[in-house]
RNA sequence: GCGCCCUUAGCUCAGUUGGAUAGAGCGUUGGCCUCCGGAGCCAAAGGUCAGAGGUUCGAAUCCUCUAGGGCGCGCCA
């Protein structure tokens, strides 16, 4: 609709061009809106005021001779000019009832549309460390990730969902060392569990489970572990150094072979819980990618190298260090430490120079907005690599509050008091989890109120819009309780009944839906499918109750069936955008 | 201290990337079922868009400053 209108104009601007009223080598991007309040037409086009500037005419005088010049349209009842200068378009009715045989013959694939032309687009989101079950926090940005890779897919983009799995360093060395102390507990051993270390129940599962398997093979003697160690900080120590050293304590007594066998045990247990409590939320991916794949790999010791060649490293207290102030960055960036061991931020490095060389054209990641301080480092090294930095977007996704009864629910992941995904899944639904979520803009700081996501009321938006898509469904059930029959060619042909001034907005509303959709992928912002989709709700409730359907009277019957059919087919189309289901019963 | 993000109705948030008279939901108040699902609908009240300057035909939106809030500033990941 807008397209057709937007042709019509640029008809009317290049006559004006013909007669030298504009000028001649000018293309001109003609943007037309939907004007917030009635009487201000269906759509509305800024093009006079912006155009005016470059001619001797006022704007309200340019917008009076580009109507002149606007070839006769059947979709258009009128043509107005209006305020300082706007254009406005006042649609025909049969415009807007054509979009209801369009949308029953699409069907699902109705809002879907090909503006993407295949182009390869890759999305990783959530990638939290394999240490734990994820939590709330994490909820967010894949219900956020998973909602721009739908929507990006839906208009036609190749997407490619991908989890960067965090399988080398640091946390997982006190991850498995965790599981360990864990484990000589069963053994009856009575160790003193480390500040630093991973207290949550999981890690005691991981350790029974071990147990279990193995029997006391890896049993130590908790006087040996505990043997001159650097005081924890209950002791008035540091509990990092505390816990490095026990890490290097339990390599020691155990060995490589069976170090690794807890580590990678640890690992898959945990990672395959990730994967499973994502899938339960309709998140699924293409590819994990191991982080320690890269080292493995040598694509760490190349990107190193790249840096190298391009003259962006030095050495400087026997590390090395990537200059990304070069590039606007706060301070340089150690790559290879002192010891000799690389960096997270190099692993990073080789991971997005793959990620470029593997031919996505762009690349977005989805972040927590802790690590913002972390994008100007990750662009420089792609310029120093003399990769383009704009095909890497970054989407900050913040944190989600968690209110229960007005209370704030307090949490913190060491000390294992943490609200987990799974455990907000079970309280109040996937449905509802999936569309708080992603209500909000992923910039906004969000107030997840748990109480008004169960609630099964009015207050609750996914209700209310799940119930409107549960209604029409009714409405077809005691279609058949009363024995009569839905046509559905009968109603297209009737379609120009649908005079109703709800039902001129309920189609109008309609109509804006693949537009609603190609927004909010463009802009990353699911949010938008959101309101769009509670007004839909608000706009078939309202015509709902001043309506009714199943008259007597079976052609405008027919007409009105197909207008409600449609509307339950957008509805179930942008649910499904959103991984929200679309009941028949509630 | 420096950097990034945020501040819109009592509360939670939109605001189509600079457009016309500032928009929803909740909450408050008052209405609507012999009728397809009342998990619904309608109406009213509620605003110095944090504050002050600036840019232009036009600013909640862009630039500067100020005040409040969040996050970040590791040879952690």
């Amino acid at each position: 609709m807008k397209q057709k209108l937007r042709h019509l104009l640029t008809q009317a601007l290049k006559a004006l061009q013909a007669k030298h009223v504009l000028p001649v080598e000018e293309t001109f991007n003609v943007e037309l809106d939907r004007p917030r309040h009635e009487g201000q037409g269906d759509l509305a086009s800024n093009v006079a005021l912006t155009l005016a500037s470059q001619t001797s005419m006022r704007p309200r005088e340019l917008a009076q001779r580009i109507v002149e010049h606007l070839p006769a349209s059947a979709l258009v009842r009128r043509v107005e000019v209006a305020g300082p200068g706007f254009i406005n378009f006042f649609l025909s009715e049969n415009a807007f009832q054509a979009i209801v045989e369009e949308i029953l013959e699409a069907g699902h694939s109705f809002g879907r549309s090909d503006i993407g032309a295949h182009r390869s687009i890759q999305v990783e989101f959530v990638s939290a460390n394999p240490t734990g079950p994820l939590h709330v926090g994490h909820g967010r940005g894949a219900a956020y990730g998973a909602a721009v890779a739908d929507l990006l897919e839906a208009i036609g983009y190749n997407v490619h969902r991908e989890y960067y799995v965090n399988d080398a360093g640091r946390q997982m060395n006190i991850l498995a060392t965790s599981v360990w102390l864990r484990y000589l507990e069963l053994c009856g051993e009575t160790v003193v569990f480390p500040a630093s270390g991973y207290a949550g129940a999981y890690v005691r599962d991981i350790a029974a489970a071990l147990k279990h398997e193995l029997g006391a093979s890896l049993c130590r003697s908790a006087a040996d572990v505990a043997m001159q160690l650097p005081a924890d900080a209950a002791q008035g120590g540091d509990a990092e150094v505390h816990v490095d050293a026990l890490i290097d304590r339990a390599r020691t007594l155990l060995g490589n072979q069976q170090y690794q066998l807890i580590y990678q045990r640890a690992l898959t247990d945990i990672l395959a819980d990730i994967r499973e409590d994502l899938e339960q939320f309709g998140v699924t991916y293409d590819c994990w990618f191991s982080e320690h794949s890269l080292t493995a790999s040598g694509a760490v010791k190349r990107a190193i190298e790249r840096l190298r060649a391009s003259g962006h490293v030095y050495e400087k207290d026997k590390a090395l260090w990537f200059r990304s102030t070069d590039y606007r960055d706060e301070k340089d960036r150690v790559v290879v430490r002192e010891n000799g061991q690389t960096t997270y931020f190099a692993s990073d490095i080789a991971y997005h120079m793959d990620k470029l060389e593997r031919g996505f054209e762009r690349v977005i990641d989805i972040w927590g907005a802790d690590h913002h301080g972390y994008v100007p480092r990750v662009k420089a090294a792609l310029s120093a690599m003399g990769d383009d930095p704009s095909r890497l977007d970054v989407l900050l996704v913040q944190f989600a509050i968690l209110y229960r009864g007005g209370e704030r629910v307090q949490m913190s992941t060491r000390s294992g008091e943490f609200v987990t995904l799974r455990e907000l899944r079970e309280e109040v639904g996937k449905d509802a989890a999936r569309f708080f979520y992603v209500m909000r803009k992923c910039e906004q700081h969000m107030d997840f109120d748990l109480d008004l996501a169960k609630s099964q009321s009015a207050d609750n938006p996914v209700y209310y819009v799940q119930y409107a898509h549960a209604r029409v469904c009714s409405v077809f059930r005691q279609l058949k309780e009363k024995g009569l029959r839905h046509d559905r060619v009968n109603g297209n042909a009737h379609l120009p009944l649908l005079t109703e001034p709800h039902e001129q907005q309920l189609l109008a509303a309609l109509g804006r839906y693949p537009e609603v959709v190609e927004a909010a992928a463009l802009a990353h912002e699911p949010h938008q499918l959101c309101h769009y989709l509670r007004e839909l709700a608000n706009e078939f409730h309202t015509y709902y109750n001043a309506h009714t359907f199943l008259v007597e009277a079976s052609d405008l019957r027919d007409a009105r069936l197909n207008l409600i059919d449609a509307t339950r087919q957008v509805i179930a189309n942008g649910l499904g955008l959103l991984s929200v289901s679309a009941p028949e019963r509630m």
